[in-house]
DNA sequence: TCTGAAAGTCGCAAACA
DNA sequence: TGTTTGCGACTTTCAGA
């Protein structure tokens, strides 16, 4: 995967703050014509570089407002460790991050009550034969910031 | 903030997977109206619950290969604590929640490099006064998994 | 890699059920 | 809340430089 130049980033910037921006106003934005601007947002796509784009969405208005991290670690270390896909298969997880340091895992889960949180836990251990540390979000001050390019 | 129905979840569940949907197959998708769609959309926006649209993107393509938790924990416990505020400044701060358990705050921090971490963390200990922990990912199995409506 | 033009689709508001 | 209708804007492709 190339290098992303600053015009490319500069598009990038926008997309990621507004994901709908026409193409012409990419292209007003960055001093190119409609087409121009269409195709270089193309090639980002096809270089992987903009994976796509999604809807933000207040979970909380969705019946989710109970977020936490889960710390994971595999209670058999000499057992192969397929932990991601095993948990994959559960749709309160919302994110997967293999780390450095005590456990092997940290996941992001999403759930609507603490009932379903201790539901939840039972089913991660079950899955995946580990044993779980829960660190449950009070709230959220902000999240999925755009970085700074 | 009202509830969600059935309908409104769907459209919701469509625009998360592909922020870019026209209103046309959103509402071929829910057998609504073009116009339809569109309005059931827009009241989705007013009432908070589609927050706004963003383009996904690589953050190592874009130069931020590494990924870090950090565990904030306030030096002085009787201060008033504003710590989100002023990390709000740092770029590299994606993310800031507000926790139960030994730490105040989980963040979630993206860098280029493991100096440019180390910097980071000096710069978050000056600006909150507090002490850090920090947990570094090796790799993300998956991430913004969108909720199962 | 850009521009400009042509054709089709979409966004958006208005009028009405 | 919903549908239909219509105009202007936007997307998308292509020829040409």
């Amino acid at each position: 995967m190339g290098r992303v130049e600053d015009l490319d980033r500069q598009i990038v910037r926008l997309l990621v703050r507004d994901g709908r921006m026409s193409y012409t106003d990419v292209g007003k934005a960055t001093g190119l014509s409609t087409s121009a601007a269409h195709q270089r947002v193309r090639r980002l796509e096809q270089r992987g570089i903009i994976r796509g784009y999604a809807a933000v969405v207040d979970s909380e208005a969705l019946g989710l407002p109970l977020t936490a991290f889960i710390s994971v670690k595999p209670i058999d270390p000499a057992a192969p460790d397929d932990a991601p896909e095993r948990l994959a298969g559960l749709d309160e997880v919302e994110a997967c991050h293999s780390v450095a340091g005590e456990e092997s895992y940290i996941l992001k889960v999403r759930v609507g009550a603490p009932g379903d949180l201790e539901t939840l836990l039972a089913k991660i251990r079950a899955a995946a034969n580990v044993s779980t540390r829960t660190t449950v979000v009070l709230s959220t001050p902000y999240e999925g910031r755009p970085p700074n390019l």
